[in-house]
Order: structure tokens, then sequence, then C-alpha cells
DNA sequence: CTGAAAGCGCTTACAG
DNA sequence: CTGAAAGCGCTTACAG
């Protein structure tokens, strides 16, 4: 374990010197600055992110979070990893802000991002995909905010890392598995949050690709539900009785409890093949009843504790991230290893 | 945040003190240690970590880790998570004395256990299920070696923690995701590692209590193969031939690729449905050949590194494990989700 | 451009 | 039974 104290007696230079190497703070010698970072190499020098934590003590930082969180059940498990990581890192002096929005609205998003501005030392969002936000996110990396997304990606704007599934791969899996536990010949009803989001697009591109491989599915129809349960409900009911062929269902986002209770109001859960994704609680209760089959799963709890280390270890131990995509595996899940 | 220096002002005595009562060093008059303690109740205070860290660096902590990985590769990925962990830690100090076998021999286990004793701070270890090593483990645990079983439980023994996977629920998830997948009448045969071992007695047990719910689904045959891949060949060969009838395959543990390959040379891999666990490079290349269907995972990686994590915790900040088992799920992989 | 000193929160001898 | 001091590895004013 080499330290400072050593590098700097190795140089016959000051401690304060070689901070300024390593910091990149300026005012060396450039002659001093090569000398200081050749043994800094040939030593193998790494710092110890204790001695950094203890003196980030008197920085206070801030991490600001915001997340379209209301009325969504999805993102409880998300914000109680974020919330249980934060709790650990408290002791470190490290604080949230935290906030959330009623579905994806730009305007509110905006307001909140503004208040918070010059509050926050790094930020953690769940971005909508609109150049207004994408300008704010960039406002706030050239501020030297450290920015994380959270389940949807911004790759457009200059945020630092991403965290979140790979929904692609996400529709891909489920195509593949529904071709497993679907009858031989299936035809399939799809309900979809919206053609806005980027997220259920990609599902609905990955699931399309993995289906239309087998000569046997096809997929008959495809509705959006705005991620609304009482939409869901109609639209699932006015879809399975305007094609009574329909055996299979798959819903690629939120609404999964309305469309059940369709398919359920016309009895028909012992016929249909259902698939979902993410496990809430009205969605675990479709699979005790045994109305939904499965579940594809993006381990919500561990990207929202995943975005908040990744943050702590920036800010307190002072260790940039090793990439900027953080991918959470798309998880099969039935009712037994949920 | 309050700090030991605050409560040694708050209660007019040194930090020291406050040190000793905190960390039961002894030496304190009642009275002053229930002052003491009584300050540190109402302020809710918790030691920084990174403070702790700081001073622990002294200590030179050591982890020995003792892994039956010879020859089986699951072992790779648990291993990997280990050695990351690990190189992120090295720097506050801590170190590890690596050590595996070949298989589980009793002997060479517990050689290496009196080899490692005097030399390390905590262990980590697969331990087999004998008393002659449940008495070792609780020899370290009475030395004051903090003990954490990965992967396979000891926990008739004194360990201070279990990091793994549940084993029955791994083999219920299989029984349930078989009657998925299998076609609607399955004859069933199973090759199982070892009834000598616990975990694959679990499996077992649990696929059996999944299978036995369905009349459809029989058992029909149950070999062993000890966990060798020629050995599950011969077995896999004989059982298809003389039970013509079996149309699933469940591969409890390891001899994966042997039994694969028994299937293949019957040319029986388009009407049999093989289920097997862990995803070790022989497993994903019959699953790319789509010999077998999907498997049970159970976070090999994750599972080393959370082990090294917790003895991270416990020795360099100070801090007690909030549970004694630390279970990773079982999750469903196809080819698509690996 | 550079160094000496103090401080972050903890623990550890040492002195009494 | 208790306190003062030094140290773990880093950063931050401050002085020159």
């Amino acid at each position: 374990m080499v330290t400072i104290k050593q590098i700097a007696d190795l140089c016959g230079v000051s401690r304060g010197t070689v901070d300024r190497v390593i910091n990149e703070r300026g005012n060396v010698k450039t002659e001093t600055r090569d000398l200081v970072l050749n043994v800094i190499k040939k030593l193998e020098y790494r710092p110890n992110p204790a001695g950094k934590a203890l003196s980030a003590r008197k920085n206070n930082p801030v991490v600001g979070i915001l997340i379209p969180a209301e009325g969504n059940p999805f993102f409880d498990d998300v914000i109680r990893g974020i919330k249980t990581a934060a709790e650990k890192y408290e002791i470190y002096g490290l604080n949230i802000l935290f906030h959330t929005t009623r579905g994806y609205n730009i305007r509110a998003q905006l307001q909140i991002l503004d208040e918070l501005k010059n509050k926050i030392n790094a930020l953690i969002i769940s971005p909508i995909n609109d150049p207004l936000i994408i300008n704010k996110i960039n406002e706030f990396v050239d501020e030297g905010i450290f920015v994380v997304t959270l389940n949807n990606d911004a790759d457009e704007s200059h945020r630092h890392c991403y965290v979140g599934s790979n929904y692609v791969n996400g529709g891909e899996t489920a195509g593949a598995l529904l071709q497993m536990i679907a009858p031989p010949k299936a035809n399939i009803g799809i309900i979809m949050g919206s053609s806005k989001i980027l997220g259920h697009r990609q599902r609905l591109k990955g699931f399309e690709y993995s289906i239309n491989k087998n000569n046997d599915f096809r997929i008959i129809d495809i509705q959006e539900n705005d991620d609304d349960d009482i939409c869901s409900y109609d639209k699932t009911r006015e879809m399975i009785i305007r094609y009574p062929e329909i055996n299979a269902l798959f819903i690629v986002a939120a609404g999964v409890y309305g469309a059940c209770r369709a398919v359920l109001s016309l009895n028909r859960q012992d016929n249909l093949t259902i698939l979902a994704f993410d496990t809430v609680p009205t969605t675990i209760e479709m699979m005790k009843n045994h109305v939904i089959k499965a579940v594809i799963y993006q381990h919500p709890y561990r990207q929202g504790q995943r975005a908040m280390q990744i943050i702590f270890e920036y800010l307190v131990n002072g260790i940039d991230p090793d990439k900027t995509k953080h991918i959470m595996k798309n998880e099969i899940k039935i009712l037994e290893n949920l």
C-alpha cells in the first residue's frame, strides 16, 4: 500500500505538491510534476478511499433525485434501493434531496431541476427523452454536477452514467419465453403503454424480432393503454372480444392489473397465456391466482442501490465509475422464484 | 453527523473513554459508562466507517479463502466475484490467502484450515458437512475469526454468515418451470450429483415437491453421476436407452455436459426437454445448440462478491452484518437473457 | 511554484 | 479508571 507521504518522501517534495499533481490542481513546475507522475506510476499508487472519505466530510455533498414515481408502483423498489443506500451513506456526510413527479411531465421535471440546480453535487434522474430535458442535463454537467440516468437513459446527453436494463433484450427474452410456455400455435395480443416512450418501443421491437422467427406465432393486434389500468381494462376487453382467437397476451409495461381483470371478466384466464413485466404487488397477486404465467424482472432494487453507490464512490471516495452503462440483466420470474 | 469528539465533549470525558465504552474495552466506571451510553443513544451516534477504516490500516487484516473449486467450473464466477472485490478492498489494507481443493475432500480441507488458522482474521469457506469440519469452524470462531460459509452452508456450526442460494427453492423453481416448458405429459429422468451432498438432496426434494402436484408428470428414474462428466454420459445413456419413454431430463448439479453428449449420441435432443443448473461454458454451449432449454441460475459472481463485502465491512469498517443468511435468488435463464 | 500545519473520525499505546 | 498525544491517508487554507 503506497501512500501520498511515501510518494512525497521519494520525490523530495511535500504531500501538498503530490496532491496537486494527482488531482490536477495546477501550480506545479512541469519537472516536479513529471517526477511525481513517474513515481506514482512506478509504485502503482492508488489513493485510499478511506482517507478521501474522511477529508470529504467537510464538503457535505448533496445528491438530487428526480423520479416519475407517483402513481407508478414499479418505482417503489427502485426507491427502496435508493433510500437504503442513502441511509448507509448518510454517516459519511452524503445527503439527498428527493423529488418525484406524476408521469412524464416535461414542465414538472424542468421546474424541479431548476430548483435543485445550485443545491446539489450530483443528480439521479429518470429523464424524459425531450430536448428540453437533455439541454438541462447538459447544463448540470457543465456546472460540474455528476449526473446518473436511472431506468431510462438519455444517451444523447452528456450524463456520466446510465443504470438500468436493456429494453430490447427484455422484449426479446419475453418473446423467446412465450414461445416456450404458450401453446404450439399462438395468436398474440399485445398491450403496450405508449409508443411515445422509448423503452416500450424497444421492448416491442425485441419481442417482434423474437416472435417473427417462428411461423407458428402471430401477432394479431397491438393496443396502447397509456400505462393506465382502466384504459388497459377497456382496451384488453375490446381486443379479446374482437379477436377471440387470441390465446396469448403480452403486456409491455404498466396496466397489467387492468388487463388481467379484463381477461378475468371474460373468463378467459385458463386458455390465455399472459406474460408481463415487473413484480408490482398487483402483478404478484395475479401470478398467485395463476392468471399471469411469468414476468420479466429488471432488478429494480439494485438499480436504485447501484445509482446511489456510483455517486457515493465518486463524491465521497473519489473513484470514477468504471463504465458508463450499468445494465441489470432481465430475469424470468415465475411464482416459485419471485 | 455526531462524532466521538462531540460525545466526549458533551459528557465531559476524553475521546479515549468514549471509545472504551463504544467498543466495550472495559476499564470504565459504571457511571461514566452509563452517561456515555445515554448520550450516544440520544444523539443516535453512528460511527463513521471512514474513520474506522483509516485506523484499521494498522491491523493488516487477512481473509483466508477455501473453496473446492478445482475441476469445478461453477466456482469460476464465484472466484471472479471474490477476487474483483478483494482487489477493490486491497487499498484499505485487506489481504487474502486463497486456497482451493479438488472435490469434497475432508482431509484436504482440514489440512489447509490448520495452515491458515493463525494467519487470518476472517475465513470464507465452502465447507463439507462433516463433524470434523464443523468442529474446526467452531474452533476458528472461538478464536475470534469471522467465518462466512459460501455456496454451501454449515448451519450446525457457529459460523457468522452464510452467503448462497436456497437449494430447495431452486429445485422447486426447476420443477415448476419444467411443467411449463415440457410436453403436457412428461416422463422425467433425473441425473443428480450425489445424495451425499446436502444441496443436491435439497434440490431434488424441491423438485419432487413441485412435480408431485401434477398428475401428468412422472419421475421415471434417478441416477447419480458424482459430478463427473464421463460417469454422467454413461448413466444418462443407460437411462435413456432403458426408459425410452423419458422425454424430460432434469440435471441437478454438475455433469451437465456429459449428460447432454449422451442425449446427442442417441439423437434424442429434439424430443427431450432438458433443464439444468448454472451457466458454465459447456452448459451455455449446449443452450446455444438448443440441447438445453433453460437453466436455474444462482448469481455465482454476486455470491463471491457479497462474501468479501461482508468481511470487508466487518473487518475494515467495523460494521456487523445485518443478517446471518444472505440468499441469492434462483433465476431462470434461457439463451436470450444469459 | 511550494511547504508546513491543521483537520476529517477513529484507535492505540503510554503515562498517571 | 482516565486523559493527552500520535497516527491512519487524504485535502485545505495559509504563508511565503
